[in-house]
DNA sequence: ACCTATTTTTCGTCTTGGCTAAAAATATTA
DNA sequence: TAATATTTTTAGCCAAGACGAAAAATAGGT
């Protein structure tokens, strides 16, 4: 059993590996939570320690596979807590994350295989994130950036890239959720600013937006 | 907010309070919590600081109104979580303490407003505990120990006072649970001994099973 | 190749919540 | 009341996880 402190690194480990794709550096880690370096060096090396992640002095962090599985099974459980929330409990998306913060360290295979079963077995978070299996493998799908989008082009939201409150609030205002169709009618290359179509409103979103807007065309 | 070892040290003195009526002792709180005398005396000091409670040295504690507050708060959610547990996802009550133990100490008062009302308010937990109020206020009922009974009377289990895993299975395999009928047919002085009816069945109880059953009688 | 800026690690320290051993206070019993 | 037993507190110590300051390694620029 890992400690929160530990499954938290573990978690933004994971995270940081999937953007950045290749070894996760200590600053890298301690901006991503809000700690310093030299508390980031301990805490690799004792997981180094215990085999989650390997490392080499100066040359940052890579997740073992059990690494991997740990983390993954933490997001797991982050992301179904966030479909009770907003499924059973009737939470708006830009309520549950700091929730699901404390609910994804809560210890029991029993009750994260039950809440699953309870929630319908769902493949996506209500920010269309996607929810591992119990083995810790991701159904990857295919999606890009609504910036990523040309002239003409159609897609249907499919998640955010970020999910601060301020955003999921401005998306709420704007009427786009999950599952929204999203027809790019301008794209202005000076600042990648677009105007864009949302059921019958059309309207102009900035770059900022569309970077974090994943939409699936077909 | 309070951290996960003061909630815990609430909840034991609330619980030794209500047992005990009084002061509560530096050993029993030990022994309640499976930690050492010292270290409960650090903690108390340091809960008697935050006017969580009264202390003098060499005389025990007593929790204020605001300790008692936070203590009830803390036994509300884990009473929410196993209703939760067992109504939603199907635990028996024999499974629920441990992971109750971990969800009480997830703090949202929206969370458990929501939980409270999605579970239909529930005023009992699964094994018969009263559930505090949002204020702490706890509806007190009539009832008394099945070893209290005498031959002839009838009772209504409507708790149990241990809910270990050991004795709600024994009860499971006498198939007694909240709301089962019980006749007394015999009891023993001797040893506190008892055969009592339940449903079609009669058999023999020890004094140790009745003191741990909660029955109202009418 | 060398100097400088940046990143990372090391070292010493802090807080929380434990522990043991010893001292002090209280309770019991002769 | 005095001696003894029990309970409680104090004092010193430990581990986890954080921090800042200083040292070490690496990266960049000339
Ligand atoms: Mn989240
Ligand atoms: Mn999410
Ligand atoms: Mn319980
Ligand atoms: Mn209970």
């Amino acid at each position: 059993m890992y400690s929160l402190a530990e499954e938290n690194y573990l978690k933004a480990i994971y995270h940081l590996e999937q953007e950045a794709k290749g070894e996760v550096s200590t600053n890298a880690i301690a901006d991503r939570m809000a700690t310093k370096p030299s508390s980031v060096t301990d805490m690799i090396q004792k997981l180094a320690d215990k085999k989650l992640l390997s490392y080499k002095r100066y040359k940052g962090a890579l997740l073992t596979p059990e690494g991997r599985k740990i983390a993954a099974g933490v997001i797991r459980k982050h992301r179904l807590w966030e479909v009770f929330l907003v499924e059973k409990l009737d939470f708006h998306w830009d309520e549950v994350h700091e929730i699901a913060e404390q609910l994804e360290h809560v210890h029991s295979e029993k009750l994260i295989s039950r809440l699953d079963q309870f929630l319908g077995n769902p493949d996506f978070d209500p920010h269309g994130d996607p929810i591992p299996d119990k083995h810790g493998n991701i159904k990857r799908t295919e999606k890009k950036l609504l910036s990523e989008l040309d002239k003409k082009q159609r897609g249907v939201c499919v998640g955010v890239k970020e999910s601060s409150s301020d955003f999921l609030q401005y998306l709420d205002k704007k009427k786009i959720t999950i599952g929204t169709k999203i027809l790019v009618l301008g794209k202005e290359f000076f600042d990648g600013s677009m105007v864009i179509q949302v059921g019958r409103d059309q309207f102009f979103i900035s770059k900022k937006i569309a970077e974090n807007l994943y939409v699936q065309t077909n």
